[in-house]
DNA sequence: AATAATCCTGCATACCTATGCAAGCGTAAT
DNA sequence: ATTACGCTTGCATAGGTATGCAGGATTATT
């Protein structure tokens, strides 16, 4: 039951012949030492094995260089693997360990955040989840930065960076009545959340502007239901010529539903666009349509943000929404060149 | 600079008239206290947002409650995304933090597992990356375990829970032989992987005790790899029947390569089977042929036994290959009844 | 009512490192 | 040779909590 008992930087000095002050700044750089001296601690503490305690270090200097990052959907959308490898190496480089706390999509911040500010992360990063009002005010209280990557909360000081989600669903809105695309319909992702909730504004901006009557359905944000809600849409009396998916995952299922679950073309019978532009979307047997987030701006943006301010608490939070990128694949009628 | 100086103990203590002491105990379960004292200061707690510093307890009680999870592949193959988040749910349920690695399948871990050492990560999981002997020296030194999932590192005192990846070779190799396909090629992943290895092995063997010949390429575990080394296979001037990819992706790869590159029939012109089982294989246009990873005991059973030797350390190391399942769907041809 | 037993509580210390301060040493300047 | 200065080093303390030990408070027992 006991462990074994680690090396300490006190046995270290003495076996060197120091003092344990010499050995902590033989580890720490720009620390004033003798060159001579910091070769001789290193060279015995790599002989023993010993290596700087980061915990006892942190409740000094009051750093964890710990920052924790709350994701969910990693497993129905392969958008958010992605975001989590950057996001987790972007850290990395940037000498910050990452505490992870995967959840699912309805499951309370509530009970993980209190873990993260336990174990002193210098500051939070949630993705694909909401943080509640209460929350942001325990993260403030505790003076711990707040990132939120494609959520937003106004009203809390926390940070985000967004894709345009409104200008996403526009464009695409733009883009079907270029090809003179007459009976469109969005299936939603999940109702509760603001990208599905922005896209579908958007793009029914550009359609109410053209008068343009839509059909509806919900995917939940992912694949089967998705599947299911394409082929209702293309039973009904009046079906759809386009299908607007609130992500590439559920556009992938809707074509999937209209080729091999209804015997039909695309974009022959019906366009369908996507958004994310995940790998996938490249694929010959999708070649997607969709909306490209920008996802190393909003990686690199949000992880700069949070580093610089837990190097400086006062700066106020940051608030970006950046804009996507129309990628026109063969899941999609062309334009007609005429405007 | 300076962070907001956070709420400590001593002064809960001073609010609720009691010692710091009586402070500690009351956050530890089973410890004695008052019920009404342990009452008073948990609300006293709460109203100022005291929680006990995770780090300060770590340091006394040589117990981090952290794991550290290294994890590569995550955006290239969708088996690994749900293999994390399955692992780190798990170990949430289980009381211990996840501190998260992700790197490169070629990146050297010498320069990772010292992070996590530093900061006292009570055990280490390692997924789709390899341990060098020096390494699992290292970490054995500190008395900390080592659990792989999915590799193994034979002489090391390691744990690992693999898939039976040869009998999963021979199991796929059975079903070709039983639906009389003559002409069997394989599509290696990376070169210096023993899933790779060992699922090759597996089939070879079958194939000799056959004598039946067999193709090969390489795909690198990749889908576009796969796709191409695909149409390398079938522009020979004698293809191959049956194609076995040592995972899903790259039978996707090859799948759309046969279909839409090719503008051959699955599996009427080309048999296509894979590996793992993720959720895509189950999509209508894919509908793959497989070898299911039992994922679910796997994570269950090398969470468990790092958490179990993290508990008792003088236990020894476990290693466990568990059979996978033959899932066979719409694309290999139907094995002949008579045997 | 007195004693024993039980239950709580406080005191003091340990966990391991970082850092301000002052002392020590050696070198350069005069 | 003396003074001054800069570079290294050690001393002592702090950071926030857990826990063994012993004493105090409370209840149970007779």
């Amino acid at each position: 039951m006991k462990k074994k008992a680690k090396i300490t930087s006190i046995e270290v000095a003495n076996l060197a012949g120091v003092s344990q002050s010499t050995v902590s700044r033989a580890f720490t750089p720009e620390s004033p030492v003798a060159k001579k001296t910091r070769e001789k601690v290193i060279s015995i503490a790599k002989r023993f094995g010993y290596q700087p305690n980061a915990m006892a270090r942190s409740l000094i200097t009051r750093k964890s260089n710990m920052v924790g990052i709350v994701i969910s959907n990693v497993t129905t959308n392969p958008f958010y693997p992605e975001v989590l490898d950057l996001l987790s190496r972007k850290f990395q480089e940037n000498d910050h360990k990452v505490m992870l706390f995967s959840v699912h999509r309805d499951q309370n911040l509530d009970d993980i955040l209190p873990q993260l500010l336990e174990y002193q992360v210098d500051g939070i990063l949630i993705t694909a989840a909401t943080l509640s009002s209460a929350m942001a005010f325990e993260c403030e209280r505790w003076g711990t930065p707040v990132t939120l990557f494609n959520r937003y909360v106004p009203g809390s000081n926390a940070s985000w960076f967004c894709c345009d989600n409104i200008a996403g669903g526009r464009t695409v809105g733009q883009l079907l009545i270029d090809s003179e695309l007459k009976r469109p319909a969005y299936i939603a992702g999940s109702e509760d959340t603001s990208t599905s909730i922005d896209r579908e504004k958007g793009f029914m901006e550009i359609m109410n502007e053209n008068g343009i009557k839509t059909l509806r359905e919900v995917g939940n944000y992912n694949y089967n239901d998705a599947y299911a809600a394409a082929i209702r849409l293309v039973d009904r009396p009046n079906p759809p010529d386009a299908i607007f998916c609130a992500n590439d995952i559920m556009a992938i299922g809707a074509l999937d539903a209209i080729r091999s679950g209804m015997n039909m073309q695309v974009p022959e019978d019906v366009s369908i666009i996507g958004f994310d532009d995940i790998p996938m979307a490249l694929w010959p047997s999708f070649n997607l349509t969709t909306v490209r987030q920008p996802v190393h701006r909003m990686v690199d943006g949000s992880v700069e943000d949070l580093i610089s301010r837990i190097n400086t608490p006062e700066k106020p939070p940051n608030h970006k929404v950046i804009m996507g990128e129309m990628i026109v694949r063969g899941s999609s009628r062309i334009p007609s060149e005429v405007s």
